[in-house]
DNA sequence: CAGGATCCGCCAAGATACTG
DNA sequence: CAGTATCTTGGCGGATCCTG
């Protein structure tokens, strides 16, 4: 990669558009802090697609998983607004998590990190 | 960047192509443990559109990082394929780092998650 | 200049036990 | 079933000092 001597340019592709060397690294930094952690990811997996599943479900699915790890996780992930929570009121308990929209549109860009990974 | 109203439809869009489940949760898994550490993506940035940097650039550009945190995340960076180290033997040492062109190819990926990150 | 070597504090995460 | 509540620990990250 030799380098002109002159400014370094920053072909349109080599820099997401219209974000500052910062912002971006801020803004995406965010992002990756958001899906940080051992287990969300997975988690998210098992719910892209509009799946709904109880915790129970999810237990079994994310196969290595401690309770404490995965509710702590789901609540961030809740939190955060990736996740919905819900609630149905009745006995024994029953509670389901799905994607709310903004969490299903991370798709694309696991897509994009997939393919980035597959290119090695 | 404020999407219109449409209603989001969950297809075979709403999952990475040709991937079970599983893999696919296995292959981001294995591609943001290589993103993980709190100082890769500022030190990605600030070598992302071919720009060749030395130990002491970086050290001033990430700003808050250790000696030993710069070294030991541009170590697991050039052990994973992504950044590339380059020794030019002289007296004062002089080591300059840049991206492969994997590590180039994370763009898309990144400009991916900061579309979503904007979307909220 | 570009690291290596050490010591240490802290907290994320695991294991285990209990509960509405 | 779907969580809490504690206790414990590994290792990450910071600070400091040393060297080819």
């Amino acid at each position: 990669m030799t380098r002109t001597h002159e400014k370094v340019r920053y072909s349109p592709k080599s820099m997401p558009h219209q974000y500052t060397r910062e912002t971006a690294a801020e803004g995406v930094e965010a992002a990756l802090k958001l899906l940080e952690g051992r287990w969300k990811l997975v988690i998210l997996f098992h719910l892209f697609g509009g799946r709904v599943l109880r915790f129970s479900d999810l237990e079994r699915a994310v196969s290595g998983v401690s309770q404490k790890m995965l509710i702590q996780q789901l609540r961030q992930l809740e939190n955060d607004g990736i996740v919905r929570r819900i609630v149905h009121h009745q006995v024994p308990p029953k509670v389901e998590y799905c994607l709310t929209d903004w969490g299903q549109a991370l798709c694309p860009a696991l897509d994009a990190l997939l393919t980035w990974a597959s290119q090695r």
